[in-house]
DNA sequence: TTGACATATTCCCATATAGGTATATAATCT
DNA sequence: AGATTATATACCTATATGGGAATATGTCAA
């Protein structure tokens, strides 16, 4: 069996960089496909495909525009990530929930003086 | 140009669902190659290659322990991925968007008074 | 030492990829 | 209609993949 489409999940979708970087453009609002031709490093034909895998997991919205079409990010998908992700937060986060519990007694010290 | 290799980062490690489950599996702490292979649906082989990968990019530590290796999550890595995706938090969560709404209907009050 | 157990490695294969190039489709302008 | 602009699609190629099967490596026990 080869590896999983990009296509299968937001997952696969966002190993690839480019795509989060277009992402992370598209991420004030709206943009049409040759504005992130031009902001991406990249040719038209292979924005257009990463927009094509963004779109058919869902990460992306299209809005047809005379004839441009204006890309909008629709990171409802990205939840799924960020809920799986979270579920570990405390393994890197050991040393927060120290601060915090200092804080909370330091919080606790100021309400009772 | 093929696609990433599934070792360049944690984003691309993560994108297999074996691995995340692999990952789930080790949460609650340390266990041996042979129990994974027992509670994933895999071949033992396969299951040492999906642990390579992820010590290869640093999702998890291994203990040598006689025959057996002790595999141990490390969700530091993990990190990254969270910040990134925490970015779009705004976007499935509604109400922070009602929240901005009446944030900018207050300010826009506030001007005209 | 021989054998059983635990894990890693090697080889095989079908498949999807990312980028490149060329072309198709569609809308707008002259 | 013909030209130009904006985007999508088709085709090509090198490459890494995930699972299967067989085998290698290493550790303990009798």
């Amino acid at each position: 069996m080869a590896r999983a489409a990009t296509t299968t999940d937001a997952f696969n979708a966002i190993a690839e960089p480019q795509r989060r970087q277009i992402l992370d453009l598209l991420a004030p609002g709206e943009l049409p496909v040759n504005d992130l031709v031009a902001l991406v490093g990249l040719g038209q034909p292979q924005v257009s495909k990463h927009l094509k895998v963004l779109r058919e997991v869902g990460l992306v919205d299209v809005r047809e525009d005379g004839r441009q079409r204006l890309y909008r990010i629709n990171g409802r998908m990205l939840k799924p990530i960020h809920d799986w992700v979270s579920n570990y937060r405390q393994t890197w986060e050991e040393r927060f929930q120290a601060l915090d519990q200092v804080l909370d007694e330091l919080k606790a010290q100021e309400k009772r003086t």
